[in-house]
DNA sequence: CGCTTTTTTGAAGATGGTCAATGGGTGTGG
DNA sequence: CCACACCCATTGACCATCTTCAAAAAAGCG
């Protein structure tokens, strides 16, 4: 967690500290396990600590819309905090293990260490500026280019996370979740993981996300990493 | 701006006392000029005093994809606060007035009055379950329910805000720029437009947004206001 | 090994996009 | 006052993209 603050964040040794003495609770989630659903009112903050997780909204007809994937050291449901109830449901991907801070406790130290209030606010406005890129990416570019980007970004942030090995990264999502993500068929999605395939880029295959020409995915994705606003400028 | 507040948090009165000190400076805008532009680095917070003002990324090919629309009382670059650089622009859509306030005083108004930074934190997390409800509605619903659902958005946060006559809501947008928030084409805009004042439910012209039927428009839209985090349930 | 789940493929069809032309309204200048 | 330009809305025809549906192949898993 602090690792990941410091991504973007100048924090300082009493507020280091300050995080240390928070207490929480760890659980382990199933692949596809709930960890919070649309409506509940959580009491704790979810971090990750390792796997991946997914936010999603139910629709009507009970198809779901992934909205963002989070890896190990993200807190997918930071808005918790200050919105009663929650709007979606978030969910483990793979095998996953959350640790939950109880929101009492970080109220307290954000009171205590406004500056940690202040970067964890920013965390969450850093999620929105990635939802912001989420509504550009799915409204507005062909599905060949809206699937580049999205493995751009995943890979983008992993890597800033000291969370690939080489140009691989494990990605554990199947293609209709991939498809309830970018807003497009699993017939699509197959057809397009193909093309990618083919361009040489990147490959998707059993999980694993494989980086086999940055530039070249880079490009086809249009990818800008400036709305991540992580501090690592151009790391790759 | 503190009746905004308070239609989504508990504010004390010294959390009012601080509000009212804050220094501000008044700007008018012509329609579609920008307030601030992507890449730049804001020292003020904006404040809807009057007018409409929306958010939008840049494409690679001139296009914009617009993310969100603001009303008055609205603070649509709240998260300039603790983001530096820009990642898309804000620009009026009619005539607009905005007041910017110092991220300074801002800041310093937070450190004093823990419970101010919450209440326009809390600002921030609602803009961000808007663009959520807006990854869903421009990638997962088809274009007669994604067009009844913003406007179903705009009526209801307008209503809230004590900014619709009646039935009625002063909405400047054209069609290039609808087509540019919904994702799809003039031609479908316009179509989509129609077959709406068909159903009877709503009508757009001239600028001027007319809900003739909210319980068929809200059906039409697969509307539920709860991810609006509103304290006023269901008003309509 | 049988069972389920996931991926892959093909063909047909629908939705929405592109393009091009038309029309209405408004403002400007001759 | 009229002619013209310009912007925006409107419409039609054609076409591309992507979805749907159905079925087969491949991959886990008891």
């Amino acid at each position: 967690m602090v690792r990941n603050l410091r991504e973007h964040s100048r924090l300082g040794d009493e507020d280091i500290e300050q995080i240390k003495r928070l207490s929480f609770v760890v659980r382990p989630y199933q692949p596809n396990e709930d960890v919070i659903r649309q409506g509940d009112t959580p009491t704790a903050a979810a971090l990750v600590l390792s796997g991946m997780v997914g936010r999603y909204h139910l629709l009507r007809d009970g198809r779901r819309q992934y909205l963002s994937f989070h890896i190990t050291g993200d807190m997918p449901d930071a808005q918790g905090l200050f919105i009663e109830q929650m709007d979606h449901t978030v969910c483990a991907l793979g095998h996953a293990v959350i640790a939950f801070i109880p929101h009492a406790e970080l109220v307290r130290a954000f009171k205590a260490r406004p500056a940690l209030g202040f970067a964890i606010w920013r965390e969450t406005l850093i999620d929105a500026a990635i939802f912001r890129e989420a509504i550009t990416n799915n409204s507005a570019r062909p599905v060949l280019t809206r699937m580049a980007h999205l493995f751009c970004e995943l890979f983008y942030r992993a890597r800033v996370s000291g969370l690939t090995e080489h140009n691989r990264l494990e990605l554990p999502l199947n293609l209709v979740q991939l498809g309830e993500g970018l807003g497009m068929s699993i017939a699509t999605v197959n057809r397009t993981l193909q093309q990618l395939r083919i361009s040489g880029s990147v490959e998707f295959r059993d999980g694993v996300l494989t980086v086999k020409n940055w530039a070249k995915l880079e490009r086809l994705g249009e990818f800008e990493p400036q709305y991540l606003h992580l501090k690592k400028a151009s790391l790759l």
